[in-house]
RNA sequence: GGCCCGUUCGUCUAUCGGUUAGGACGCUAGGUUUUCAACCUAGAAAGAGGGGUUCGACUCCCCUACGGGCUGCCA
């Protein structure tokens, strides 16, 4: 309910934020940097804070939120990471011992090796800079690819850059495969990023840095606790129907009082007042922060946490909007303890609902493609499925079908609706048939191959290729996916003899087959203009006491041997006289 | 258990307290038509439930129900 009105005024803040860069309101120095910078955040909200803010404790009072990561095989990707992660044998520290060479090759080393103020997009620039960040564990999600398609969208419209990193962290589970899936599910999708994608492994060290300088600054401590001791807190907790979150005993103990034993390094949060997201999308969310706890930024093996490499990677990148799947909404609060703990600027979140299946529940296999891949292979256009996609979830009035550059101008991250959307194929082809319909002849054919090659279908001959640039522009306005084409150009794929499919057999009676060979010696000397064409065939029908609709499935049946094809002269002037002609004997022999 | 998010036609959505609740896809019925597609006309189709606030709530507040997320030395 109060959904709405957040999001009017988010929608408000968000076009004051844009006509006058400097807040309205008064805020903290960082804030108002922050501000500066992005632009919907920037206006986000500001109104309930102040006096919101008067209640919260004093480090509380800058919480923004912000932060990336994720990506976005959002649905099923909780699922299958905790079924896999929780496997008993994945320790992290002999993956990373071994695991070098996971790193994908298409990473570049290069960048990965760069110092943080190198990173594209580093701070400094007032412009926006959003990223994509996917775990190469597999293909790329649909509604990973709708993730992007948003942070793509959002930059692009604003003279921003996009930014892909590869969260490679998991060294069990990430394959340089995957990471060439998801580079080449993207490039099809149309979306390009800026720089080279960054590895989020290669920076662990920096990670690690980052945890040390907490450290030393207080804003962080040495938790001894063990894993036995905290799973042994929360079951007791748990059976007692209280809190399970974790109070480590370590958070104010005397360094003096250390043991000589692993240690994990955890961020110390406050446990007064509350944290404030200010979200474009999901509006002002806020968390007491007595429900957060310490979470952990180092492991025992001095491998960083997501939670750490994500906040110190999009500012070190200079990620000014973290637009991500809204199963991260309550990581944003804890995220912004590392940016406050840093004194970073927190980016300005946006996280969108994720995708559901046709019957509302979470996109899983059992609903079919859930690949981008699997789209392409399905012969769905990039641009049906980037408008469609851009679509679901985000409004722009009655508007249904655009172009990219409509979509770059128009989107907005508050016009994105808060519920869950369903996939509908029956529309998504609606969309890719209007845009297969408008688009050029060439591109189409360049499309319609990969289409083909992705698929496992044979490629086209230099004669059917030929054949099918002259022909696309009568199959093009009544296909609405690439196999609808192929499906309409048999005409043109064939060779003589055709081989007619049963419809086309039973409209080639003996009747039919007279007909037709009385067309023949007219055609030969018809000049082959549609309106002569035309003229002879509606002659024919007249002189035979029938109408066009008789005398053109014979036709249609004799010279594509299929019943289903563009209009029967585009078909004659597409073959050409001689080929017309001889599938007319061949049909009436 | 605790915290957070969500809920308008079948589906995607519009709606900034006052509308006959609009559009699109799909569907139904006609029309056009050389098949398919397209196109034209018409039609069916929605505010989860309950309380408030208000002259007036789809719009604001609360509760309930249902759905989802988080609650890890996963990302």
């Amino acid at each position: 309910m109060g959904a709405k009105r957040r999001r009017l005024e988010a929608q408000q803040r968000q076009r004051q934020g844009r006509r006058q860069r400097p807040p309205a309101l008064p805020r903290p120095p960082a804030e108002q940097e922050e501000r500066r910078r992005g632009g919907p955040h920037a206006a986000q909200n500001r109104r309930p804070r102040l006096h919101r803010q008067a209640e919260i404790s004093a480090d509380a009072e800058r919480q923004e939120n912000r932060r990336p990561e994720e990506q976005m095989p959002p649905l099923r990707r909780q699922r299958l990471q905790r079924t896999d992660q929780r496997h008993p044998c994945s320790p992290r520290a002999e993956c990373l011992d071994t695991g070098t060479e996971l790193t994908a090759r298409m990473v570049s080393e290069r960048l990965s090796k760069m110092s943080p103020s190198d990173v594209p997009g580093s701070r400094g620039d007032a412009q926006v800079v959003t990223r994509f960040a996917p775990s190469p564990t597999g293909y790329l999600h649909i509604g990973g690819a709708r993730t992007a398609l948003f942070n793509w969208l959002y930059a692009r419209g604003r003279g921003g850059k996009f930014l892909l990193r590869i969260e490679d962290t998991d060294r069990a589970r990430s394959t340089p495969e995957a990471t060439e899936a998801i580079l080449k599910g993207l490039a099809w999708f149309g979306i390009d990023w800026d720089g080279e994608p960054i590895s989020q492994f290669a920076r662990k060290d920096r990670h690690a840095e980052v945890a040390h300088q907490m450290l030393a600054r207080g804003s962080a401590y040495k938790c001894f606790s063990t894993q036995e001791e905290i799973e042994e807190f929360r079951a007791t907790a748990k059976a007692a129907g209280h809190s399970t979150l974790f109070h480590s005993p370590w958070r104010d103990a005397d360094p003096a009082t250390h043991p000589d034993a692993p240690y994990v390094i955890r961020v110390k949060a406050p446990r007064e007042g509350a944290t404030v997201i200010e979200d474009a999308v999901q509006g002002t969310v806020t968390f007491r922060n007595d429900q957060l706890d310490d979470m952990i930024c180092l492991r025992s093996d001095g491998t960083p946490t997501y939670m750490l490499a994500v906040v110190v990677d999009d500012h070190d990148m200079g990620v000014t909007q973290v637009i991500r799947g809204d199963d991260h909404l309550n990581n944003a609060a804890r995220q912004t303890m590392v940016y406050r703990a840093m004194g970073w600027d927190v980016p300005g979140w946006a996280h969108i609902p994720l995708i559901h299946g046709p019957d509302g529940k979470k996109l899983s296999k059992r609903h079919g493609a859930l690949g981008l891949e699997e789209y392409q292979a399905l012969g769905y256009p990039a641009a049906g499925m980037r408008n469609y996609l851009a679509r679901l979830g985000w409004s722009h009035g009655d508007d249904e079908y655009f172009t990219d550059a409509q979509a770059r101008e128009w989107f907005d991250l508050s016009a994105i609706t808060r519920a869950p959307a369903r996939l509908d194929f029956k529309k998504l082809e609606n969309i890719c048939g209007r845009h297969i319909a408008a688009a050029e002849d060439a591109a189409l054919l360049h499309e319609l191959e990969a289409y083909l090659a992705a698929s496992g279908q044979p490629a086209l001959s230099a004669t059917q290729s030929e054949g099918l640039a002259r022909a696309m522009y009568c199959l093009k306005d009544r296909a609405k996916t690439f196999p609808q084409i192929i499906e309409k150009a048999h005409f043109v794929l064939a060779s003589r003899p055709l081989v007619p499919d049963a419809a086309a057999e039973k409209a080639l009676d003996a009747v039919s087959r007279g007909i037709l060979s009385e067309l023949t010696p007219q055609l030969r000397s018809a000049s082959w203009n549609r309106e002569t064409l035309e003229g002879i065939v509606a002659a024919l029908a007249e002189a035979q006491g029938m109408g066009l609709g008789k005398i053109a499935g014979p036709l249609r049946a004799a010279l594509a041997g299929r019943t289903v094809t563009p209009s029967i002269f585009d078909m004659m002037l597409v073959l050409g006289r001689e080929e017309t002609v001889a599938r007319l004997i061949d049909a009436a022999a």
